[in-house]
DNA sequence: TTGAAAGCGATACCAC
DNA sequence: GTGGTATCGCTTTCAA
């Protein structure tokens, strides 16, 4: 590895000089160049710790993302590279489920000038404390509940649900439902927005919802989820017309499961899925669902940490949020209800 | 932040004491207690960057990788966090498009103890010798021609395709396309194990194929170059019965085109994938693919630059391969050929 | 405009 | 067993 001091050897000058020509000093035009040459010729680059030690600036972003899998996250993940390395950022990324169970925790700090939380689930609790002790720039993606304890990006899924809502019952549907992630130990105090927004849009059109009707996965999203999901939900309630899942993974399992069984989508039941990842367009058949602008969302995590790094403060005094709009994009897995002929 | 200094100073030992409590050192059992309870008091965590400036190690590994939306990268990508974890290390991640119009081109070195490289494309050329030039560890995913430039897991693609050849063969087709990625600057040159192994079983066969058959697409894999690219091959090639396609989300992309134009999966053409993501057991039909055993795939690039790591040297002295097996997975969107009754 | 020197926070080798 | 100290490569005053 090639140093500055080695370069200052080589080109005649301080070590001092090399420095200034590195970060834009005083230096005159003539040794500027003559430095130059040199750094070029010796391919010298800074030695990250060494400056890191000084500056405490590591000019990389922890990103914190249940289940890489999901393609969902790649999209918001591509989102925050892009204006990322425009800055000269770079990322490093982390899955929930490591972090969660993770021995050493707060090993974010140090290495990472802020930390972009996607879907803080689970992690929640001490995660957020681990950060704030550490004084850690952060901000999160937030599509739950209807606070974020931090800088956030977030997307009123109640209004996407109730558009989904919306849209069925202008269909014809009455007996919709629910398929959709639940922490089962804060079942009854959370305030998820999708439910929140999916009773009352029912309420709404004079539509009474049963419990059975909703169906709550352990887990965040997943094919499987989706597929033994509807499974017992069409088990306990065998009349329903149409299905509104939390996101198009669960949707994907979910019509699988019903194809199977000689269920037709949407024939006889409509599905809408939620997030609209790149292959909900070309699925077959095409999903209905609720579009959130993935690219967008990235985009705004990494300037919000951005501008928390610039100005050097962490989270803690008075949070920025930014609300992201969300659209239904109606496709073929939702059609009319068909008049039961039996 | 708390310092060895102020930890020393705290529990009334020296710091050469606070380090060789931290890392295992002659201490004796009271003063190693008595530094122990200050250390989880103080919460006290060494500086990385003071450490890595030392030690030149960073106990992060740069992952490399074509488009993150693609699911099958996410299922490595774990693959390969679940060991870094298990010894302590870190993932960046540096998408290659990103990597590729970076201005710094060397940014892995010095933040990272290595780099793994995923399906090397375009990158090839430059990045390797940089990162050859840089004495990086370096193992990559090699799906591609036949030899690596580094230790590399790799899956015989030819052995595979012959698999999807044999199988389509077996259900009668003769007519059968391929749709698969093909850099356009190596077209001829270029030694694509999937195209060799497809084009070999064929002739294997006894059928004669014609350039028509061939669809090259310009990105690796893609929905979008799916949809379109059968809707080329068909075009040129319309007695087709069934199709090889490199990757599932080819396969995918092309399966959507074909159902909206009223050319049914399986019924009316066969298409075959490749990888095996989590969709593919659960798309509509279900996929017959190529199954590729991403996590350990994952683990054993992991593996690899740890041995690279400990051993001290970068990847020129010697290769290690290492071939997963893959297999054959017969799903739905494969059939008998029909026999034409028009 | 340029150079010298004091740290940043750890490690590792050396005495004691 | 424990403490002192040079050193890693850089940034940042402060003088010259």
């Amino acid at each position: 590895m090639v140093t500055r001091k080695e370069v200052a050897l080589q080109a005649g000058v301080s070590e001092s000089t090399v420095t200034r020509v590195m970060n834009g000093g005083y230096v005159s035009p003539s040794v500027r160049e003559k430095v130059a040459k040199v750094i070029e010729e010796m391919n010298y680059r800074p030695n990250l710790f060494a400056q890191g030690l000084r500056t405490k600036r590591t000019y990389q972003i922890a990103c914190i993302v249940p289940s890489i899998d999901n393609p969902f996250y790649g999209e918001v993940m591509q989102g925050i590279e892009e204006v990322a390395i425009e800055h000269g950022y770079v990322l490093s990324m982390y899955s929930s489920r490591v972090v969660n169970k993770s021995p050493g925790r707060s090993f974010f700090s140090g290495r990472n000038d802020a930390v972009i939380l996607l879907s803080p689930g689970e992690s929640r609790g001490w995660l957020l404390r681990d950060l704030w002790e550490a004084h850690m720039p952060l901000a999160t993606f937030w599509d739950w509940e209807t606070e974020a304890p931090s800088p956030s990006v977030s997307v009123d899924l109640r209004i996407g649900m109730q558009a989904a809502v919306e849209h069925l019952v202008s269909l014809g549907h009455r007996d919709i439902g629910y398929i959709g992630y639940m922490n089962p130990a804060r079942a009854e105090t959370d305030r998820n927005p999708r439910l929140t927004g999916f009773k009352e849009s029912m309420a709404a059109h004079g539509l009474r919802t049963h419990p059975d009707q909703f169906q709550y996965t352990a887990d965040r999203g997943s094919l499987d989820a989706g597929y033994h999901g509807v499974e017992e939900l069409v088990g306990k309630f065998p009349g329903l017309s149409a299905i509104v899942t939390s996101n198009d993974l669960l949707a994907f399992g979910a019509i699988r499961w019903l194809e199977e069984h000689g269920i037709h989508v949407p024939e006889d039941i409509s599905v809408v899925g939620c997030d609209d990842i790149a292959y909900s367009a070309l699925s077959n058949p095409p999903l209905t669902t609720i579009a959130i602008p993935k690219r967008e969302v990235g985009n705004h995590l990494m300037n919000l940490v951005l501008s928390l790094i610039e100005s050097r403060k962490s989270h803690h005094d008075g949070s920025e949020h930014i609300q992201v709009p969300i659209e239904l994009v109606v496709r073929s897995s939702t059609a009319v209800k068909r008049t039961n002929t039996e």
